[in-house]
RNA sequence: GCCCGGGUGGCGGAACGGUGUACGCAGAGGACUUAAAAUCCUUGACCCGAAAGGGUUUGUGGGUUCGAAUCCCACCCCGGGUACCA
């Protein structure tokens, strides 16, 4: 009898081998195809890893193992992240070293790691904290500082009072440090930046095309922000040439634009002042402002503020009309030209401002609906439309609040009472005559009549024509409800009834009722979409977006696009990370590191504790330097170190050639490996270390270093992990699982297994500690079933279980684990895994090389159980390069399959029929069963549906 | 507010126009055992019913369809992202 499956040992043998006989190592010279497989290389944290940290891992593992058997040659490896405030932290408050601490993180990771059995190359392992690596930090730094991609400028930063340093956006939480709770300050400091705007356009153009989750994409496009418009100039009143430049992403609407906003910060303001009237009122507004930090703009959200600038007066190009110019924090100083022309009838937040400061609204684009597909209005294509004013009456009745509508008769309509407005005929007494006649109510008292219309295209099926109404909107209340008797042949068409407001969700079947919400709440109605121009000179009448550019022409503006994406501030007042490899020369300037000095070695400091300059500046022999252009002394070294994004943002081209000290790497290592097949990475990282690859590769592309210029052409995302409580594994809240504990008492394998079966990979779970024993059960009984089988045991009766042809179930199970596991659907490739032995273990023995192919259906999953399997089997090869089965197509077929029978729609009876059946054989089957029977209840059949090989659904009356 | 993602048994989830609840966890009953653990077998949405059987059910309400968890519309709730970007 074989031996109880005992996970500690062979787990331990596999792994020692695997390690010393390099068995995973990459070759750079196989003539297989190439396969790179990339995993977020981890920041070595105190903390070791938690049971969450490895499901990314495990997942490529899997998919590494199952791509080599399928004849790949597969580059996979690990590495360290290793630079960072935390170590630093942590290194300061337990009074070490961060290079030995670091040591220590990184050996217990490895550790870690290595207890899983990923089948990594640890040839290639790399290091972001080793001069080896950050050599090539540097380099790339200087290239770009030679391109002119590197620059020196003032940055708004974050500081963290208490750590004594600039901390990265990732790290505000809630306007605290996330690591000791101090308030973040704002401060303006001289900071190295890197030119990614430069490359705006290519991120985003190059996200087409990309496997990427779509939410990724967007996320990206989002970040990087692309708008379209025009800047135009506002020339001031007075005719002294000053102008006020706007950028607009709707020129179409100029000409309702009723005001003018600068940002406070804005050069024009303080140029502006001895023309002011109310200068002081002004200067106190900037003032505060200028204070505000971005928090506290956060807390006064919605409520606007602003000053107008009395005695400034603009001219609108578009009307030639004067004005009025005002300042307000909603306008920020960094984006477009710090100025915007408000145009409150189409845009949200300047109709919230001219609401609370009492400025004109001016309605410029009138609302165009166009009854839909979906809808059954639907414009009938190719019939003319058949224009006309019309008029809705908005009839309240202020004794229940209720609102005065119709419902169409025979049709799906519903809405407001409606009509033409005659020849000549005033709107008014339009909307009073339309209610007269078709509900008869006669004593209306006019309200208002909002100064806006909208058009609305549909097919009026009462009518049978296609229609482009105008409508315009009357606003009246009952006096009473004294009602006349209404026409024959308008009662017939509609029904009267009265809603409330909270009913018009569900009773308007108008795509305006929006519109008419929003009337009656008073709230005014903003339009920010495109329409039909009105009040526009010549081009009213006209299509907004057709007529835009146009508009922008007619006033002498240019096209331009803008981006929301900023450079990227990459230094760091800090001690732990790469430094910064520029020389700063009182004669000379600023000058880069020469490549034969590099790399700048980041010298070990007793004293780095941050005290608000950056630690490096404190060691002499480290800041002082000739100059290496002009060879002067007083030259003196950068004292800042990169920000970690900069480390990680190249890692991936480093691996294909990982030891190389003369390049950053072989261009034809990397042009053979890259770009990554496939990408794993949390979902946390969806924007700046993804964009920041991306801007790198493309600039390396550039430089001649890369012949593609996108690095990840396939990305997945892993879901989160989360404690049992179903929170975030956090110390702090006492849910985290360790893996070590549990790779002691259940094997890698069962944890492995568990990890990938818990739910959809992309998706996150909660950790439940009694699931693992499903998958510490599962790898029981395929251990004892393959071994029960190897020894030439009869299979071990199971008495309650219908034995099932085996081959056909392997078979079965071949096709789906292989299509799960190219999907990353491995929970569902392992239920598959599961039926199969359920099938397996009643029914007839497999032949040996049947048995061979479960062991490799089990491999990548559990890599330990079937390598050690496959030796039990009489193999001396590795697994993982043995082919991947192959299904045979003729075993899958099932010879029998469950046949539905339904009556209108609902199961009857299932029976089991041969695969071959006929459609007229399984409808006479349907209509004489007794089931059937009983539920037709001697009704003759309409129509009698079958899906082949599914089911007969019989329709009755 | 806006933009994504998601609501299915006691729990994780499967199915993603065609038998709703695969697979697993927990539960119940049984076998083995002096006993327990482990293992194996049976059962397993909810309601009515002794059973046969019937009815209901995929967040809520409508719609499309012979047929909807799946498609469409509206709403509610949860998770994530974002913060006035003109």
């Amino acid at each position: 009898m074989a031996e109880r499956y005992n996970p500690k040992e062979i787990e331990a043998k596999w792994q020692k081998r695997w390690l010393d006989e390099k068995v995973f190592k990459a070759d750079d010279d196989s003539s297989k195809p190439k396969y790179y497989q990339l995993e977020t290389f981890p920041y070595p944290s105190g903390a070791g890893l938690h049971v969450g940290h490895p499901k990314g891992y495990i997942a490529e593992d899997v998919h590494a193992r199952f791509t080599r058997m399928h004849g790949r040659e597969v580059l996979y490896t690990m590495g360290w992240d290793a630079f960072g405030l935390p170590t630093e932290n942590y290194a300061l408050k337990v009074g070490r070293s961060p290079q030995q601490v670091t040591l220590e993180n990184t050996d217990n990771f490895r550790r870690q790691v290595r207890m899983f059995g990923f089948s990594y190359d640890w040839d290639r392992e790399v290091n972001t904290s080793t001069p080896e690596y950050y050599k090539w930090t540097q380099w790339i730094f200087i290239q770009m500082f030679k391109k002119g991609l590197a620059y020196r400028a003032k940055a708004k930063v974050n500081w963290c009072p208490k750590d004594q340093t600039v901390i990265a956006n990732e790290q505000v939480v809630n306007g605290v440090c996330d690591r000791c709770g101090s308030i973040i300050e704002e401060r303006f400091m001289e900071q190295w930046m890197l030119r990614i705007t430069d490359y705006a356009e290519r991120l985003l153009s190059g996200l087409q095309g990309l496997d990427w989750p779509s939410a990724t994409v967007k996320r990206q496009e989002d970040w990087i922000g692309k708008s379209e418009g025009a800047e135009i100039d506002f020339p001031l009143a007075g005719a002294d040439g000053t102008k006020i430049k706007v950028f607009t992403t709707r020129p179409d609407t100029l000409f309702g634009a009723t005001y003018m906003v600068l940002a406070p910060e804005h050069p024009l303001v303080a140029q502006l002042k001895p023309r002011m009237a109310n200068a002081d009122e002004v200067s106190a507004y900037v003032d505060a402002s200028s204070h505000k930090t971005d928090l506290m703009r956060q807390e006064t959200t919605k409520e606007k503020t602003g000053v107008e600038l009395k005695g400034i007066r603009a001219v609108n190009p578009a009307t030639r009309e004067e004005i009025p110019v005002w300042i307000a924090d909603y306008v920020l100083g960094s984006y477009g030209t710090g100025a915007i022309m408000a145009v409150p009838a189409h845009d949200e937040r300047d109709f919230a401002f001219a609401k609370k400061f009492g400025l004109p609204v001016k309605q410029v684009v009138e609302p165009k609906f166009v009854a839909g597909p979906e809808s059954e209005s639907a414009v009938k294509p190719g019939l003319e439309f058949v224009k006309r004013n019309a008029v809705c009456a908005v009839v309240r009745n202020p004794k229940d609040d209720s609102y005065l509508c119709v419902s169409w008769k025979g049709v799906h309509m519903h809405g407001m009472v409606t009509g033409g407005i005659e020849e000549g005929e005033d709107p008014v007494e339009a909307a009073r005559r339309e209610v007269h006649e078709e509900t008869g109510y006669k004593n209306l008292r006019f309200i208002k009549k909002p100064d806006v219309v909208i058009n609305s295209l549909f097919y009026h099926r009462v009518k049978e024509q296609n229609r482009w109404a105008k409508f315009h909107y009357v606003m009246f209340e009952l006096e009473n409800e004294e009602r006349d008797p209404v026409d024959e042949r308008e009662a017939s068409l509609h029904e009267v009834v009265w809603k409330k407001k909270n009913e018009f969700d569900s009773f308007f079947s108008v795509i305006e009722g929006q519109f008419v919400k929003s009337l009656i709440n008073e709230e005014g109605y903003v339009f920010t979409g495109e329409g039909i121009l009105r009040d526009s000179a010549q081009f009213s009448g006209m299509d907004s977006e057709a007529v835009k550019w146009e508009i922008v022409k007619f006033v002498g503006g240019t096209r331009k696009t803008q981006y929301k994406l900023r450079d990227w501030s990459v230094s760091r007042q800090r001690y732990w990370g790469v430094p910064i490899p520029m020389v700063h020369c009182e004669k000379c300037g600023i000058v880069p590191v020469p490549d034969a000095e590099l790399p700048v070695i980041l010298p070990v400091l007793e004293h780095y504790r941050p005290q608000g300059v950056a630690p490096l500046a404190s060691d002499p022999e480290f800041i002082n330097v000739k100059c290496p252009q002009c060879g002067g002394a007083g030259a003196k070294r950068d004292s800042e170190t990169f920000d970690t994004f900069v480390d990680s943002s190249w890692y991936y081209l480093r691996y294909p050639d990982p030891h190389n000290a003369a390049a950053i790497f072989d261009k034809a290592k990397v042009r053979h490996w890259m770009p990554v097949d496939l990408y794993i990475i949390g979902a946390e990282h969806t924007v700046l270390h993804l964009l920041y690859s991306r801007f790198v590769t493309k600039f390396l592309h550039d430089e001649g270093w890369l012949d593609f210029d996108e690095p990840f052409l396939k990305l997945r995302h892993q879901g989160l992990i989360r404690g049992a409580d179903g929170q975030k594994m956090s110390k702090s809240k006492g849910n985290v699982v360790n893996p070590d504990e549990l790779i002691a008492e259940y094997g890698a394998d069962t944890v492995r297994l568990y990890e990938m079966f818990m739910g959809p990979f992309e998706e996150g779970a909660p950790w439940d500690p009694k699931g693992i024993l499903g998958a510490s059960r599962f790898l029981v009984r395929v251990w004892r079933y393959v071994t029960a089988a190897l020894a030439g045991a009869p299979a071990p009766a199971a008495a309650g279980r219908p034995a099932v042809s085996a081959s056909g179930a392997l078979h079965r199970a071949i096709k789906k684990v292989g299509d799960d596991i190219e999907a990353l659907k491995f929970n569902t490739a392992i239920s598959a895994l599961m039926i199969l032995l359920n099938e397996l273990e009643p029914a007839a023995p497999l032949a040996n090389d049947e048995l061979g192919m479960l062991i490799k259906l089990v491999h990548p999953f559990a890599p330990h159980m079937g390598q050690e399997l496959w030796s039990l089997a009489g193999h001396e090869s590795y697994l993982d390069f043995e082919p991947w089965p192959e299904y045979d197509p003729r075993l899958i077929i099932e010879e029998e399959l469950s046949l539905v029978f339904q009556v209108n729609g609902k199961v009857k009876d299932i029976a089991a029929v041969p695969a071959a059946i006929s459609e007229s054989e399984a409808k006479a089957m349907a209509l004489g069963n007794a089931k059937v029977q009983a539920a037709l209840g001697g009704k003759d059949p309409q129509r009698i549906i079958y899906i082949e090989k599914k089911l007969v659904n019989i329709v009755i009356l």
